[in-house]
DNA sequence: ATAAACTGTGGTCTTTAGTCCACGGTCAAT
DNA sequence: ATTGACCGTGGACTAAAGACCACAGTTTAT
């Protein structure tokens, strides 16, 4: 499938996706040799553009996402170091996920207030943080 | 307390700050008057920096967390406009909790193909995205 | 009272993650 | 065969979120 129908199916402009390209993070090989020069892009790359969209989502870097992409797909790095790295991404992970439950009781606690009409000057975020 | 203290509670930067406050993400009235022109900030400044933090790291936008903490603060709007920003926000918590798990889930699975010794080649975020 | 540490202001610089533009080649339909 | 949609390349531009620097006043400890 060529680029206009990544767009298409993922969202992600273009632009973005040749960026993605430029930044290593799509392994393609486009290929010449073809009669044109257009590139072809695998199942793969679809499903790597769409991965990269759920960790933006969670604030991780392009550099963040490209080192994961790494570890699970150079064979250089010894057993050791891709456990290291892969744990320390799930701890980041669960990280975001209490950051995530503080918020969303915010957010809830800020709601019912409205709802039941009683008043402003909400300071959110209360001391859940134990 | 003055900047200094946020930086050491926090782990902010004293630029960083500066910065939050010329967005009008913390609503200070350090005001002069007083002998020097130092800023005190208030606990509840603190708080929203610690909040900021939180935010941040489920990459939300400065400017995202600027409109929801108007939400809570500026009492002209209207009781509908408020309930729809909240719940709006609420959504997209609950999309990246969605890209959450889908990113987590692919990890763990690296990381067992890891532990077993049994290879690289794995393309993470396997199917479970129904 | 003097040095060290802290604070405020203003300005410039950087990185990240793209977007936009212009150009030229290509493919499909008419 | 020409028009419109598509593709690739390159380069310039932008917005967001700070970091960094220099200068001047202040506070504190010695």
């Amino acid at each position: 499938m060529r680029i206009g129908e990544i767009t298409r199916l993922t969202g992600v402009s273009k632009d973005t996706v040749r960026f993605y390209e430029r930044q290593g993070l799509l392994d393609e090989a486009p290929k010449p040799g073809m009669t044109n020069n257009y590139k072809e892009y695998s199942a793969q790359a679809l499903r790597r553009i769409e991965l990269i969209g759920h960790a933006k989502a969670l604030g991780f870097t392009l550099k963040e996402i490209a080192e994961v992409i790494a570890v699970w797909q150079e064979n250089a790095l010894d057993a050791a170091t891709k456990r290291v790295m892969l744990e320390s991404k799930i701890t980041q992970i669960d990280d975001k996920a209490r950051s995530m439950a503080v918020l969303r009781a915010g957010l809830v606690d800020a709601l019912a207030k409205v709802e039941t009409g009683c008043g402003d000057g909400v300071p959110v975020a209360r001391n859940l943080q134990g």
